[in-house]
DNA sequence: AGTGGTTTGGTACTTTAGTATGACCTATTT
DNA sequence: AAATAGGTCATACTAAAGTACCAAACCACT
């Protein structure tokens, strides 16, 4: 937040010293007025495709970008996560057992204990739910 | 896409005639210059903002609203799709069937038809290529 | 060198999931 | 009226998924 106030201030001082140095550079007869004008229309457009962009990222952060501080509070380990995305993707944990190279019952035990973290019954739901929790 | 050209074609159109007439309204003395520029600025950073905002749209669009013609092409009937969506809610067949009112077995006999005609194995598969489709 | 956490793996078991098949009912279409 | 498509349900089966419990190996850390 403070960043931002910050990077505000900046831009609204580079502005309007571009501004006035335009000015006193079409006063002083070094600059065609209307180059100046297309100058300040192209910088003030990009200002906006810029802000804009950012308000929207911030949007959707807070959605798309997985939460990693949750994985730790939850206790999910690196290869528990790992299994994890393997019933994204749809695996049987026969197959996920083959793509992490460990056994199948390996798999069992790392998604049984997924489930009980994630306080769920099923693979499916555990889907549901890491998807509400934005950690995968 | 021929609608796109068009809006940007006449926003360009709008552009230059407000640069045009700014021009004509100083030079007559109708208007202050600086503030004939600041105009021009406030225009076209609001015009960065709003094509930042169109162009983001059409992303957006392609990836998170659900293409229900798709699912007309796979054959997916109403009652199967509402089976899909409660295997994305994470239930089982029987808390699907207590849902829709239908016994187990009927869950069951649609899970599999589904499976079929989404090429699936299981049904975190299914749940996978059905976002991939974006019909979910 | 021992402790704790993770990973690995096995056995034995229960529960879901999924397949195959057949049957019945009901709209809709031909 | 007959065919068609969708929905319903059952039985019987196989295949995964999931639980419980145990045990060994590994790594990092003090």
């Amino acid at each position: 937040m403070k960043k931002t106030i910050l990077i505000f201030g900046l831009l609204i001082l580079a502005l309007l010293l571009l501004f006035q140095f335009s000015k006193y550079a079409v006063i002083s007869g070094d600059l065609d007025s209307e180059f100046a004008i297309a100058i300040i229309a192209v910088v003030f457009f990009f200002v906006g495709v810029y802000l804009n962009k950012k308000s929207l990222q911030k949007q959707q952060t807070a959605s798309e970008v997985i939460n990693h501080q949750k994985i730790k509070d939850l206790d999910i380990s690196k290869r528990e996560y790992e299994v994890l995305v393997g019933i994204s993707e749809g695996l049987s944990n026969k197959e996920i057992g083959e793509k992490l190279f460990v056994s199948e019952s390996t798999i069992k035990t790392h998604v049984s204990n997924l489930l009980s973290k994630l306080n769920a019954k099923r693979r499916t739901q555990a889907l549901q739910i890491a998807k509400d929790l934005n950690i995968i």
